[in-house]
DNA sequence: TGTTCATGATAGCAATACTATTATTGAAAA
DNA sequence: TTTTCAATAATAGTATTGCTATCATGAACA
């Protein structure tokens, strides 16, 4: 896996760019690991300095608070996906084939290879799925989608959507059905896990491939007229 | 709409039942309208006695914390959505036309006249909507879980998967999709209010026909062969 | 060599999340 | 009627949290 990918995010993240000093690398992959162990609520910058034997006040010089920080680990990862998708899907003509892709590395890709040492993917993995809705399902989503904290997530579904409606241009909710493929994604990994009647997938030590198995029943059942 | 139905609920989600005195009832009225009003996180139970005229630590008398006041006011609306299900789909014999009956309840739940006076479904509505998923998004959700918090939800999802599987015997996710309905009609609910981009549909005034719209098109085109 | 800048160390303050204690009240029980 | 009892109010208090300010240190760099 390539050394050297950069993860671009919007600036306003963060006060300071975490992924330009050693600190602020110590900052994203502790806080991955912490927020894993012990929950998103009993998560603070006290903690994560004890943690990462730093002190609260370095912290806070990188980020606002830990909303911003949770949203930026968040954008990371679906910024993260997208880079894997447009590396998967390259060259590929065939749309069908290149849904098949997009499901396949949206549920695998915390398996890839890390590709940068300080994000631990899998366990971000865990993170977004466990958290990942409370980085917009917030007071100010709107101050903040006007900024464009949420374009990565945006513009990550637009890309799905049109290779949606390569596949089956009378397709009336492309952009929904977008969306919902990664909710779905993140929600049925949780609902097997911690509340299984609530889907009728089965993941264990990390493998995906029922979910994987449900998208693309879904999708091709959706949007293939004729395809099994 | 009658008056004097009760929702019942697992006892462990309250230390004194708030449905049974004035100040229980209070509670709940204010706990939604506050919640609304500047959400989840700023939500605390000094603004709540202060807004209700009455004290935290007569507060702390009905809820362990916030957490399970949440908990409480969503297992209530997934309860009353459950309820109205019944009394809607009562004597429907075809499983399409309880399906449709299904949705078009789940959305617009919050527009039935109200049951209770302490209660305001379309303002509870909307806290669902906003804040309903950090309910189970929780580190104890497996305690919780195996104590029954979340029974009103796994149950109500089950009978919806029973009528999809009586429409469609051989659907193999019936309780996938039971959930993602439900999911699915919050989601686009507030996709459409404050990241558009991530939906297709609209929603204004409380009109929620476009998402019913769609739910009912993917229910039938997944479920139904020929009914385009 | 002096300056700059990131970090560490420490302190502190206002708000939050609770708990405890006592007083009051209003309704049920005797 | 009086007693008694349970629910609530009033008040206070403690530990923790969330965040800011200040100053010292030490590396980089000009």
């Amino acid at each position: 896996m390539a050394i050297g990918i950069k993860i671009s995010l919007n600036e306003g993240l963060f006060q300071r760019d975490p992924q330009s000093t050693a600190l602020g690398q110590k900052i994203i992959k502790h806080s991955i690991l912490l927020i894993d162990e012990i929950g998103f609520e009993a998560f603070n910058f006290k903690k994560l300095a004890v943690r990462m034997q730093s002190t609260e006040a370095s912290v806070y010089r990188y980020f606002e608070n830990k909303h911003f920080l949770l949203l930026y680990l968040v954008c990371w990862y679906w910024e993260w996906v997208s880079y894997l998708i447009d590396v998967n899907t390259m060259n590929i003509e065939d749309p069908k084939r290149r849904l098949e892709i997009i499901i396949h590395t949206l549920v695998s890709a915390s398996q890839e290879n890390p590709a940068i040492e300080y994000v631990n993917e899998s366990v971000l993995h865990r993170v977004v799925v466990a958290e990942g809705s409370k980085a917009y399902h917030i007071k100010d989503v709107d101050e903040e989608n006007k900024v464009g904290f949420f374009l990565n997530y945006k513009q990550l579904s637009a890309k799905v959507a049109t290779v949606i409606e390569e596949l089956d241009a009378n397709f009336p909710y492309p952009h929904a059905f977008a969306s919902t493929l990664f909710e779905m994604a993140n929600n049925h990994i949780y609902f097997a896990e911690h509340l299984p009647r609530l889907t009728d997938v089965k993941v264990q030590q990390g493998n995906f491939e029922e979910v994987e198995g449900m998208l693309k029943y879904f999708a091709f059942r959706l949007l293939c007229k004729n395809s099994g």
